[in-house]
DNA sequence: GGCCGGTCGTGACATCTGTCATGGCCCGCT
DNA sequence: AGCGGGCCATGACAGATGTCACGACCGGCC
C-alpha cells in the first residue's frame, strides 16, 4: 500500500485527484493540504511513502515544500503542474523532486507514475524534458530577475524603482540589459518571456 | 441516473473529475472532451442530462460551447472555472448557463450541485455572485475592449495598431480613454484590470 | 432637423522609456 | 596587483507613450 499526502490549493481539483487515486487498490491518500506549509506538516505527522504536490499554491508553493521535505526527510516528492516551464523543471530536479507531471498527462497514467516513483524510479514528462534540455540556461543576473518580477504586473518604472528601493535610472539599465539578453523591445515582453522559461 | 458530458482540456483534471463523479451512484459520465467544440459534438451524440464544462479551453471555450448548447438544445450547462471573474459570470448567465462553480469549491459539494441543477435549480458560487453584484458594469466601449485584448501580451502601440488595422494615434486615444475610465496609468495595467473584471 | 455617442483620424505637447557612455564600489580570480 | 563581473548611480539622447484639442463621419434618438 502506497500512502500519499496530496496538496493542491483548489479544493475541487484536490478532491478529484484524491478520488482518482483512491480508485487504485494499492494507493491510499492519508492527508490533504491546500498549501506547501500544511503539506510539510502533514508529511511530518503521517510519514507517508510519497508526497504529491501541486506547483502553484499560495504562500509556500510546491517547490518550496519539496525542498523542505528533501532536506528533512527522504520522502519522494512528485510535482504536478499546469504550466510546464523548463526552468521550473530544472529547479525542481535540483530540489530533489522525483517526479514532474504536467496536468496534460492522461489521468490513467498518474497511478503508474506514482508506483514507479515509489519503486525508486524517477519520472519527468518527456515533452518538458526535451524543452528543458534544448533551453538555454538563464543568462540573467539576480537583480535583473528581481526587477523582471516587479515588472510583471505592468507598473511604471518609478513604481518598480520604489518597490525595489533603487533609482529609476538603475531600474531602466537593468531592464534594458535584460531586454537585450532576451531579444525583446519592452520590459513587459521581457517579463513574459522570462516567466515562460520558468526563470521568475 | 444523471448522465453527464464532461469537458476540460487538462487530461489529468478531467480524468480526476470523472473519477470523483463516478463515485456517486446516481451519476454517470457518458462522454469526455478536451475542448468546447468536441463537447458540443458529444452532447449531440449522447443527449446527456447535463454538461459540465471547464471555462478555460483552447479554441471554443466553455462559454462558447454553453451558448451553442443553449440555442440548439435544452441541456443544462454547469461551468467550472479557475478564475472566477465577475464579468464572466454575467456573460455565462446571459448565455443560459445553469451552474457556475469555481475550482475552490469543496469536491464534496460538486455532486450536490449537479443534482440541484439537474432538478431544475440554478447554482452560482456565493462569493462570485457577491462580487458580480457589487461590480460596476463595464464602462468600456467595444473598440476599447478589442484594443485592450491586443494590449494584453505586451506589444508596442505600433504592433497593436497593425493588428487592429488602425492608425497608431487612434490606438493611443482609445487606450488613453480606457486608462482614464479604469483609473490607471499604463495600458498594461488597464489590460490587467479589464481581464480581472472579466471584461476581456 | 438637432443632439449625442461611438468610431477614426491628425497634430502638438509633456512625460516616460530604452539605450548608451561613464564612473564608483565591492568581490573573486589569476 | 590587475582584471573581470556584478551592483548602483548619473547624464544625455531618441523614440515611444499618454494626454489633449480638434475635426469628420455615421447611426440612433427626441
Amino acid at each position: 500500500m502506497i500512502r500519499i499526502v496530496l496538496a493542491d490549493d483548489e479544493d475541487l481539483i484536490r478532491g478529484a485527484l484524491a478520488a482518482l487515486l483512491e480508485l487504485e487498490d494499492d494507493i491510499e491518500v492519508v492527508g490533504q493540504a491546500s498549501n506547501g506549509r500544511a503539506a510539510v506538516d502533514l508529511v511530518r505527522a503521517h510519514r507517508p511513502d510519497l508526497a504529491v504536490l501541486d506547483l502553484e499554491m499560495p504562500g509556500w508553493d510546491g517547490l518550496d515544500a519539496a525542498r523542505r521535505l528533501h532536506t528533512e526527510s527522504e520522502i519522494p516528492v512528485v510535482i504536478v503542474t499546469r504550466h510546464a516551464r523548463p526552468g521550473v523543471l530544472k529547479r525542481a530536479l535540483a530540489g530533489g523532486v522525483r517526479g514532474f507531471v504536467p496536468k496534460t498527462t492522461p489521468a490513467s497514467r498518474l497511478a503508474e507514475i506514482l508506483r514507479d516513483v515509489h519503486a525508486g524510479k524517477r519520472y519527468v514528462d518527456p515533452e518538458i524534458a526535451a524543452s528543458a534540455l534544448s533551453a538555454t540556461s538563464c543568462p540573467l543576473t539576480e537583480r535583473e530577475l528581481e526587477l523582471l518580477r516587479y515588472a510583471q504586473d505592468g507598473g511604471t518604472v518609478n513604481t518598480i524603482a520604489e518597490r525595489a528601493h533603487l533609482a529609476s535610472g538603475t531600474v531602466r539599465n537593468y531592464l534594458s540589459s535584460a531586454m537585450t539578453k532576451l531579444g525583446v523591445d519592452t520590459r513587459h515582453e521581457a517579463a513574459r518571456k522570462a516567466w515562460e522559461e520558468g526563470w521568475i
